[in-house]
DNA sequence: CTTTACACCTGACTGC
DNA sequence: TGCAGTCAGGTGTAAA
C-alpha cells in the first residue's frame, strides 16, 4: 500500500497529536509481522520528540532512542477512541497519554524495531535520496546508475536512487516524464533525469497535498481515504485512454509487477525487452 | 557486482 | 454458491 505520500500523510498525523507526549502502555497482541515485534516495554516512559519519514520509513525520535515503523503492503496507523475494541488484524497498540494510535496490518508484511546508531548507518547506506535533497541532481542520478541495465522502472522501485517511490507513482512519474518504462537506466540522459526528478517532485507534492492514494487500505490517521486516486493517468487503467493521447494504456510485467504505461506518450527508443 | 526467484501473509476478485 | 486460481500499494534473503 503505502509509498512515500501515504507514508507522509501518515507522519503529519502522528506527529500532530502525539510530540511531546509520553508513551503511556503498549498492547501486542500479534507480535508476528514481518520480523517479531520486540519486547516494547522499555519504551513506555519515554518522550515522542518527533516523527520523521525516510522514504517508506517512519522513524518515532524518543528521548532515548528510535523506532522504526513500516507499513508494509497493508499496515495502517489510526487514531480510536480508548473504548474501541480491536478487530482481526489490530495488532499493536500505542497509548501516548489518552491517545491511542492503533497500528493494524492484515498481510503483516509491516514491522516495528528499535534503530539504532549502526542500524540507521545501515539504512542510510542502502537508501537512495529523498525527492527534495539538493544532491539529488540529475548528474547525480546518472553517475549513480551508470552501467546498470535494468529497466529505469525497476531502478525506481529499488529506492536507490530516489526514496519512496513505489509500483504506482514509479508508473505515474514515469508517464509524466515521457520516458518508456522499459528502458535500461543507463541509458537516460541528463535531460531526461531531469524530467523524471521534476516529475516525481510534482507528484509526491500533489498526492500528499491529497492525503496519498488509496486503492484499499491506505487511510490517513483520522480514518479517512486519500484523494489521489482520481488523478492517476496511467495505474490500473490497462485498456482505458491516456489522458494525454487517447491510446489505451498498455499493461505489461516488469520485475514480477504490473507496469503501466502509454506507447505513444512514452516512446520505446531503447527498451529492455 | 547484477539479476532472478522466492518468501513472508490475507483478502478481493475472476472464472468455472 | 462454492472452489481454485490470480493478483495486490513492499521489503529482504539466497542463489545463480
Amino acid at each position: 500500500m503505502p509509498e512515500l505520500p501515504e507514508v507522509e500523510a501518515v507522519r503529519r498525523g502522528v506527529e500532530e497529536r502525539l510530540v511531546g507526549k509520553i508513551l503511556t502502555e503498549v498492547r501486542v497482541r500479534e507480535p508476528r509481522l514481518r520480523r517479531p515485534v520486540p519486547p516494547l516495554a522499555p519504551w513506555i516512559g519515554r518522550r515522542l520528540l518527533r516523527v520523521e519519514r525516510r522514504g517508506k520509513y517512519l522513524l518515532w525520535r524518543f528521548a532515548e532512542g528510535t523506532l522504526l515503523v513500516h507499513l508494509g503492503m497493508s499496515g495502517r496507523l489510526a487514531f480510536v477512541a480508548p473504548d474501541v475494541p480491536p478487530g482481526r488484524h489490530d495488532h499493536v497498540d500505542f497509548l501516548f497519554e489518552g491517545s491511542l494510535l492503533r497500528y493494524t496490518d492484515p498481510r503483516r508484511f509491516g514491522f516495528i524495531a528499535p534503530l539504532d546508531a549502526d542500524a540507521e548507518r545501515a539504512m542510510e547506506a542502502r537508501l537512495g535520496l529523498e525527492p527534495w535533497d539538493e544532491r539529488l541532481t540529475p548528474a547525480w542520478a546518472r553517475a549513480k546508475v551508470r552501467g546498470r541495465r535494468r529497466a529505469v522502472k525497476e531502478v525506481l522501485l529499488f529506492g536507490d536512487v530516489v526514496a519512496g517511490a513505489g509500483n504506482i507513482y514509479a508508473c505515474e512519474a514515469l508517464f509524466l516524464a515521457g520516458i518508456h518504462p522499459g528502458r535500461p537506466a543507463e541509458t537516460l540522459d541528463e535531460d531526461d533525469w531531469a524530467r523524471l526528478l521534476a516529475a516525481l517532485r510534482a507528484l509526491f507534492e500533489a498526492a500528499i497535498a491529497a492525503g496519498g492514494t488509496t486503492l484499499r487500505d491506505h487511510r490517513t490517521v483520522a480514518g479517512e481515504a486519500g484523494a489521489y486516486r482520481g488523478r492517476l493517468a496511467v495505474y490500473g487503467r490497462e485498456g482505458e485512454p491516456c489522458p494525454r493521447c487517447a491510446t489505451p494504456v498498455r499493461r505489461v510485467v516488469q520485475g514480477g509487477r504490473s507496469t503501466f504505461f502509454c506507447p505513444v506518450c512514452q516512446p520505446p527508443e531503447r527498451t529492455a525487452w
